[in-house]
RNA sequence: GCCGGAGUGGCGGAACCGGCAGACGCGCGCGACUCAAAAUCGCGUGGGCUUGGCCCGUGUGGGUUCAACUCCCACCUCCGGCACCA
């Protein structure tokens, strides 16, 4: 009996070793190829859980397979290290942030290493040390040259709880809460840091030069959201040019008033006195709005006129000029042209307020309506009607007739003969148009409807309230559906440019315009610049200093970095101790020498994360030595090695943080000439989230949380390493299975007893067939291809899987004489060189155990030989009609003639196929024969 | 509302390019070992039936094909992201 496996022996001694013989060193060697693999580096919280673990376990096991494939491999790990929870802490437990922190590293650091991953702990770095946020405001500094990083006093969100700023993307969910805390967050006026993500908006869709997944790809477009159309330039009346930015400006001739953003310049301006008062009430209204909690949205749409006009200048139109606050001054040029009849917005907004719809683009359905008041046509319509086969039908009194645009004229042709003298009848399609007994007129004008208007009002007193035509048509249920439409389609009443089809008419309109100087082609994206002031203390200090006398004045590179004071008292309100730290805030001017106060505002943490994989190059480089203008942040010569990253698996939730900020970072990086490319990480891959056993996410309060040190304690990280891999398709995640973990356990003890048991028929006292030998080889080399494959593809599972069914063939061959064989040594060799980067720890054990050369991590993968997966006999599956009816055992090449022949003599198939006609009979070589009667 | 992704046994999941649905594991059942239990090993395990065989079965309904989890059309459900972005 060999000894039993107990991984808690086993793993901490190879672990030690390993770390002694610094087998996991990356070395720059231009001899070899070189593959940069990284996770994503975790956040100091106390303690690694299980989500870290199903991150990094089999993204080590794929660093691992690329290095036994013969890659120079760097898998580096490191912290991110500032944030919020280390100053909550501190207020908790009277712990400084920086003591907090530096402990749960040294916890982490050791629970990493419990996993046996092949980190270089060398280049470890940890982003709250001088030496590497030196380097962060290095970049800010840079930035801030390049014309990249600028203050302005803006609204952000603001979280109460946590006491600062927060970016667009950490602000999360209907409700608009912190993303950190839930809180929800409040708008406020503060003086800030922001970069100019926006000047790389249109590079950062580019994602030709990365293989990402596509859901990132999707989230960072949409995020990003480019939006083509044309700047047009409206006058006011008094002749201010207002420009509006619009996606369809075929919808021009539409446009029947405009609307400004309340905070928009020109609105104090262009306000008349008696509608001074009620638009500072209303600004007033829309500033707190966005501060009281935005739970109670009430859809409904607010605004006021201010009592301006503006003039459309495609046809001299005059019309009102509105403030609303669904007009945002942040996107576009904070004004826009309402075009009700083709924006949903501006249809809601226009029938509130009473303001003229006039359709100017044709319904691509060609869909067209009439409803028949009573008493607007004679006795018998209804029957021509009929009789000229439309289908009308009788609804709310009236008739409802249901038209196209071909047969619209006839219609109109035979409403004029049936018309009453008091009546109209009107025809709602892409055209409104009204039949009345003097004349057919349409809504292709604010004049035209005026006039329209006024005629129905005569007709029929009951409309005297209706302020608009498409008040009037909206109070038609039979309409509603047919009055707006957002679709491309030919313009209508849109002067020179009527008829224009469809598919190019936002290209003409917009060379028109272009031709008349009012408007040009434009882009606009929803990407905003990125806020990166936190209003705390335990982040990178922002280089800046104010002089009384010079204003804003950037740090000098060389005084870089600006410490972060590790003697601060955390306030127990969590406002920024830097604020009250004197020693801090008092400085001179670099300019100047007078008297100066530095930025209390650190840096959010993305910044710190944005670049951390340059870092590990060359972690704290020139640590001491005073830093310049030109200097490099990282060792030249391992960067010029190492980058770029080859593989970065990390969790989607970062899609629109992180894996856009680091690409922003490297596109300024190599217009900085520090890199010379793109992208910083040419293959992205999103492992899931592990739920609770409940299929809850995991939580304290839940008691639902798998802790990672338990299971190592009770089943060793290799069954750990083996069921994360095992359990779920990676890229999903899914609930885990306290009971799932025991079978790979299990596995892991036949594994052992497989490799050390002596079989039990005594070797050699039979010799094995060639038969039993290729049957054992096939084996061998079939499950070299599989899990080669698997781990390309991150297929992760069914590497496992591969594993365990060879483990159960070699069980299976082991009690027949080619135990002890060539074949046999091949078999062993392989399991354990395949399951050394999944289970690095037992497959060392016994490869040592077996006699063969430590380390097993460092020998080659195997490969496998093509010609040995061939099999001479396979199974034959024979189809009658699709439908399986036998199974042959046949050699593997045979003929098709033979195939059929083997395949009609079988009784079972001949049931089917006796005294019937064979149709046809298809044959698929060494696989399948299907035979249609 | 818009944009993604996913629906396969009791459960996690396999199935290459359209060719044996359910690999592998969990769970469950039976058996061996044991005084007994655990562990271990062996066998079985989609549902149904008239059980050496047959019928049904990959979210639903249609279609293409000799053949569909796989391709096409329509729909349902769940998950994720965005959401007055002109």
């Amino acid at each position: 009996m060999p000894d039993p496996y107990i991984p808690q022996e086993i793993e901490p001694k190879w672990q030690k070793k390993w770390e002694e013989d610094r087998l996991y060193r990356s070395v720059v060697d231009p001899s070899k190829p070189k593959h940069y693999a990284l996770t994503m580096l975790p956040y100091p919280s106390g303690d690694l859980h299980i989500g870290h673990w199903y991150a990094m376990a089999p993204s080590d096991v794929r660093a691992r397979f690329m290095r036994m494939r013969g890659y120079n491999v760097l898998f580096p790990m490191g912290f991110d290290a500032f944030g919020l929870p280390a100053e909550n802490a501190a207020i908790a437990h009277g712990v400084h942030p920086y003591k907090w922190t530096m402990s749960n590293i040294e916890r982490m650091r050791r629970q990493l290493k419990s996993m046996g991953a092949m980190f270089d702990w060398e280049r470890e770095a940890i982003t709250c040390l001088p030496g590497y946020y030196r380097w962060t405001q290095w970049f800010f500094r840079k930035m801030y040259d390049m014309g990249l990083a600028y203050r302005k006093r803006a609204p952000v969100d603001f979280c109460p709880k946590c006491n600062t700023t927060l970016a667009r993307e950490q602000v999360v969910g209907e409700e608009r809460v912190c993303e950190r805390c839930g809180t929800p967050v409040i708008k406020k006026e503060l003086e800030q840091w922001f970069w100019k993500i926006t000047a790389y908006a249109e590079e950062l869709l580019d994602f030709s030069k990365i293989d990402w997944p596509e859901r990132v790809v999707t989230m960072q477009t949409n995020w990003i959201g480019k939006s083509t159309g044309a700047n047009v330039t409206f006058r006011t009346e008094r002749g201010d040019p207002l420009m509006v930015f619009t996606t369809r400006p075929d919808t021009l001739w539409g446009a029947t008033f405009m609307v400004l953003a309340p905070e928009h310049p020109l609105v104090d301006e262009l306000t008349t006195p008696e509608h001074r008062e009620a638009v500072e009430e209303y600004k007033y209204f829309a500033a707190r709005q966005s501060e009281i909690d935005r739970l109670s949205t009430e859809k409904e749409k607010t605004g006021l006129f201010i009592g301006a006009y503006a003039v459309n200048p495609v046809n001299g139109e005059r019309i009102p000029i509105w403030i609303s606050d669904y007009v945002l001054m942040t996107y576009g040029t904070g004004a826009i042209m309402a075009v009700p009849a083709h924006d949903e917005r501006d249809f809601e907004f226009a029938l509130k307020f009473g303001l003229p719809v006039i359709p100017v683009i044709d319904r691509p359905d060609g869909a067209v309506r009439s409803f028949v008041r009573p008493g607007a046509v004679r006795e018998g319509f209804a029957g021509a009607l009929t009789e000229a086969g439309f289908s009308a039908q009788a609804r709310d009194g009236g008739l409802a007739v249901s038209l196209s645009r071909e047969t619209a004229d006839r219609y109109i042709a035979l409403v004029r003969e049936y018309l009453e003298p008091g009546g109209w009848v009107e025809i709602v399609g892409g055209q409104w148009t009204f039949v009345f007994p003097d004349g057919v007129f349409s809504v292709d004008s604010l004049e035209g409807e005026r006039r329209i208007l006024e005629r129905c009002r005569e007709l029929n007193p009951a409309l005297r309230e209706k302020r608009t035509v498409a008040e009037m048509l909206w109070d038609v249920p039979f309409y509603r559906d047919v009055l707006f439409h957002t679709e491309y389609g030919t313009m209508i009443n849109s002067g020179p440019l009527t008829g224009t089809p469809g598919d190019v008419a936002v290209q003409r309109t917009t060379e028109w315009l272009a031709e008349r100087g009012v408007g040009e082609f434009a882009v606009n994206y929803r990407l905003r610049d990125w806020c990166i002031s936190r209003q705390r203390y335990w982040g990178a200090p922002i280089p800046i200093v104010y002089c009384d006398r010079c204003g804003i004045v950037p740090v000098p590179y060389e005084d870089l970095p600006v410490i972060l004071p590790t003697d601060a008292v955390i306030p127990p309100t969590g406002e920024n101790a830097l604020k009250y730290h004197e020693g801090f805030l008092h400085t001179t001017c670099p300019q100047c020498g007078g008297p100066a106060t530095r930025e209390t505002d650190t840096m959010d943490t993305f910044v710190c994360s944005s670049w951390y994989q340059y870092a590990y190059l060359s972690p704290y480089y020139k640590e001491g030595e005073p830093a310049h203008a030109d200097s490099i942040p990282f060792d030249p010569e391992e960067a010029k090695y190492w980058l770029p990253v080859d593989v970065y698996t990390g969790g989607v939730e970062h899609a629109t943080m992180h894996l856009i900020y680091t690409r922003f970072f490297t596109k300024v990086m190599r217009d900085m000439g520090l890199v010379d490319f793109d992208e910083p990480m040419i293959v992205l891959r999103n492992q899931g989230i592990i739920l609770g056993a409940d299929g809850e996410k995991m939580s304290k309060s839940r008691g639902n949380v798998v802790a990672p040190d338990d299971l190592v304690e009770r089943y060793g990280a290799d069954t750990v390493r083996g069921y994360l891999m095992f359990g779920w398709r990676w890229e999903q995640g899914g609930p885990w299975d306290p009971k799932g973990i025991e079978g790979v356990h299990r596995w892991l003890n036949r594994v052992w007893n497989l490799v050390l048991e002596p079989g039990s028929n005594g070797a050699g006292a039979q010799p094995a067939s060639p038969k039993e030998i290729a049957d054992l080889r096939r084996w061998t080399h079939r499950t070299i291809k599989r899990v080669t494959e698997d781990l390309e593809n991150f297929e992760f599972n069914t590497v496992i899987s591969a594993l365990m069914e060879f483990t159960n063939a070699l069980q299976r061959a082991k009690e027949t004489p080619v135990y002890g064989t060539e074949a046999w040594e091949e078999a062993i060799r392989t399991l354990l060189l395949l399951l050394a980067p999944c289970c690095p720890h037992i497959a060392e054990e016994l490869w040592v155990r077996t006699g063969r050369p430590y380390s097993i991590h460092l020998q080659s993968w195997p490969e496998y030989d093509p010609a040995l997966l061939v099999e001479e006999v396979v199974t034959l599956v024979v189809q009658v009609n699709g439908k399986v009816r036998a199974r042959l055992e046949v050699p593997a090449d045979i003929s098709e003639g033979a195939a059929r022949e083997a395949a009609l003599a079988h009784p079972n198939v001949q049931r089917y196929v006796e005294g019937k006609e064979i149709r046809q009979v298809v044959y698929v070589p060494g696989k399948l024969i299907n035979i249609v009667v």
